[in-house]
DNA sequence: TTGTAAGCGTTATCAC
DNA sequence: GTGATAACGCTTACAA
């Protein structure tokens, strides 16, 4: 029992017959070249007639161009799953991408059998080039594609290995530093971090803008130390510390949604903010929002991440070489009322 | 200036050349038949040796199968940015397509020049087929789909207009009108709604199971009526139950989102939940277990929704009639703490 | 078991 | 302006 192929569609050929002209004809005034105005009626309503859908695969081959450009996430589960930002990425790429008439196709990438075959597809000409999302670095896909020479950008901090390839992010030690340092001028005293993610560089980078800002008054027993940049985790960390400290009076949560787990603990613990403690927290997701009261957070501009990453791919097709190979994008702090 | 053309590629020509073989024997090779053993040798070091990477185009040309299903998301602003199930549906859509050795791409309709680039992907023989979510019913690529005569499948609620192509979804009616009853029959005197997007099917029947699980006792009064499914809306919507009504004891919340958000009403209006109040939500998302109290919901198997959606693909592909052309899939309460 | 050759649907290069 | 014709890289009868 062998799978049916689809039904035969229209191609260009049926179109030259029915309209009695030659396939280059009919090319033609699919792609716009000189063709007479009658020929062009002709074909036109012989397009409609037939029900001519073109062959992508066919074009492509001919072409070399998919005009397709794929979005990578490594890590899926937990990015789409815990993360607010990898939606607003998708789609500031996918806009850019939609401008210069591009696909953006996204591909996710969870199991080895997904590495090799997302590989495969990346290599094989259905698209013309790539951005990743890595979570995580050290992905074992990163090297596949910068073995591929496909035309990429990462968003994030790039992996060791590839700085052939150009990437966009932020500044997340400066980031933190900042916000850190607003914090502190508030008049906080005892100022502690819940920092999470520690394996990757954004989670290792908050945490030295933190130490950077605090200088000689850091004290390492102020930083709860949390897998993940989840609510849950900010619920436990925010609770070791307060019992590390009661005399907390100050807390950069290293994620929005940590930040929003931390509030649940000090109410619990009948502390008020902004009155007893300050908090502060990273991204400005749909979780700054949420909270009661709203978060005080560094601006991460996601969707403007996900097209800058975008015109680094297009500006590759076009054939530019891209310069400098890293771009930060800023971040500003907004000042809410939880700190 | 034109764009550059992508380096040339080793092809099956080239391993042939090295290893002095046809290339009927690569591609015998390439994809297993009868070829012997010091030939398959030859050939499989020429492959390494030239670096070979197989062209897709050029072989979904020949074969008509891309080996790969797309994934639309309608709607995804909403979908990604408030919707914590579209992620699970990926996922669970992406591994049931890996597990049949097919790559998910998905693909993203925001603007109309979306519609028509994805229509043109959708048709141009990149994808064997098509899983669609569709947020809200009526949107103009559904029309589209459905004229491709592309095997699809929906996740959701089918639009009315195609009924040739099968879905799977949940009982949306049948589960609010359950977890209704279960509230009423914890002792609730005074039980609303909120209710959320009422332009979508999904909004309405929920709203439908309410009022058929409390009949007669149904009092309009005690709906809220609210756009969208998130957290704001719930906050808003509680405030204005409570305006309406200050002796309400129930609240069936059209999802856990909007029952975070009305928890947060209830907090800031001094009522305690569950003791004066019993409040139960719609999803089992990543919310219901982030409120305090925890969430009493309805479990929706998002992962599931997806797999199921992506086997009704793939028995299509494989040249199955798909019968029935709806399954709902089951969706157990799951009674926490919040009622 | 292997080679040959045709053809998938397109676009591009030529002559006319 | 338009019509032949040759690729693009691959698979697959059919011969050998």
């Amino acid at each position: 029992m062998s799978r049916p192929k689809p039904q035969k569609r229209a191609t260009v050929h049926d179109i030259a017959a029915a309209a009695g002209v030659s396939r280059g004809t009919v090319s033609r005034v699919l792609n716009g070249g000189y063709v007479s105005a009658e020929a062009r009626a002709a074909i036109e309503a012989a397009i409609t007639d037939v029900g001519y859908v073109p062959n992508n695969a066919a074009r492509t081959l001919k072409m070399r161009r998919s005009q397709a450009v794929a979005f990578v996430a490594l890590e899926p589960h937990s990015l789409f799953l815990d993360d607010p930002n990898i939606g607003a990425i998708m789609l500031g790429a996918n806009a850019a991408l939609s401008l210069a008439d591009h696909q953006m196709v996204s591909l996710v990438v969870e199991s080895a059998r997904d590495t090799e075959r997302v590989a495969r597809y990346l290599s094989g000409g259905f698209v013309d080039g790539a951005i990743v999302v890595s979570a995580r670095t050290r992905d074992p896909i990163i090297k596949v594609i910068a073995d591929l020479r496909i035309p990429a950008a990462f968003v994030g901090h790039p992996p060791e290995l590839s700085d052939s390839i150009p990437f966009v992010g932020i500044d997340n030690v400066g980031s933190a530093r900042s916000i850190t340092a607003r914090l502190a001028a508030s008049g906080r005293r005892r100022i502690g971090m819940i920092a999470a993610a520690l394996d990757r560089d954004s989670g290792l980078d908050r945490l030295t803008g933190f130490k950077n800002a605090l200088g000689t008054e850091f004290d390492p027993s102020l930083v709860a130390d949390v897998p993940h940049y989840d609510y849950g985790s900010g619920v436990k960390g925010m609770r070791l510390l307060l019992e590390r400290e009661p005399a907390i009076d100050g807390v950069f949560a290293a994620s929005d949604a940590i930040a929003a787990g931390a509030l649940e603990a000090l109410r619990e613990a009948g502390r008020s903010v902004p009155g007893d403690v300050g908090v502060v927290g990273f991204d400005d997701s749909t979780w700054a929002v949420r909270c009661q009261p709203q978060l005080s957070t560094v601006h991460q501009p996601a969707k403007e991440l996900g097209s800058f990453a975008a015109q680094l791919v297009l500006r590759q097709l076009a054939g530019e070489q891209v310069e400098h190979h890293g771009e930060l994008l800023d971040t500003p702090i907004i000042w809410r009322d939880s700190a």
